[in-house]
DNA sequence: CTAAAGCTTCACGTCGACGTGAGAGTCAAC
DNA sequence: GTTGACTCTCACGTCGACGTGAAGCTTTAG
């Protein structure tokens, strides 16, 4: 099939199919007119190229850990035990975002749970340079 | 103070502080010679702006909110209450890519718990283009 | 006076998975 | 043959908080 086809049934863009071959990911076949002819194996080899992206990786990770996936039933399974040690420095790295994540918003939180020093009057607990009348303006 | 003191002091880098000052946090006073000149507060100022930046503010963000904190003691407070929804808005932002992410590391684990499909010989469960030699190769 | 810090304003590079045209060739149907 | 859908290859734009020189003033220590 040609590339229209295969972005129609699989829901990646030409043009993201066309930077997955770029990247190594796929190697269609050419027409003699330049055309790309795509198999079969490449509407699910596309699907799996979506899956492991929707899990964070990047185009040169999935270009090594992609031939060596099997797949049943849209389960993915790495085929071969070396794989597995490169997903779980991902999946590693991918938990310590979302800890980074987690400080960050215990941060807002710390400032949102904060007590609203006094507004009017008084400059006390207000040691800010502009303190209120900005207020108004930016929201 | 001058800009290497002030950077010294909150440890951002001088670029920073600039950028810092063409997004609107700071605006120091500038000497006949062209050099800035930082107060007391300017320090206090980069601190809160190193909070939010750390909390996933961005800039813009930080530029509506800064002028309506005050803190106490390194606690930063909203110092009224419609800043508190803007707060609120970023926090559930954090959850939303939180969310993502801990979807994005199930994904991962569902493909590392997955059973390895038999590897040599056989084609039965295996219906990848390039099965098993190029996995030595990559790893 | 001189050299060395320290400061200034540009202005491009970063990182990644594409979006979005531009300009041109290919193919099917009519 | 001709229109219109489809495809091709460049190649720049995106988003953001800076990093990193470059070329040239200013201030300070000696």
């Amino acid at each position: 099939m040609r590339i229209g086809e295969l972005a129609r049934r699989t829901g990646a863009s030409e043009r993201a199919l066309r930077y997955y071959e770029e990247q190594g990911l796929l190697r269609p076949a050419r027409r003699p007119s330049g055309y790309r002819e795509f198999t079969e194996a490449d509407a699910a080899t596309v699907r799996r190229i979506r899956t492991l992206l929707a899990a964070g990786l990047g185009t040169a990770v999935i270009a090594e850990v992609l031939p060596c996936m099997a797949d049943a039933d849209g389960q993915l399974a790495p085929a071969c035990a070396e794989l597995t040690s490169e997903l779980i420095k991902e999946r590693d790295r991918i938990s310590e975002e979302v800890g980074e994540l987690l400080a960050a918003r215990a941060i807002l939180d710390g400032i949102i749970a904060a007590p609203v020093p006094a507004a009017p009057g008084g400059e006390g607990t207000a040691p800010a340079p502009r303190p209120a009348e900005d207020c108004a303006a930016a929201v």
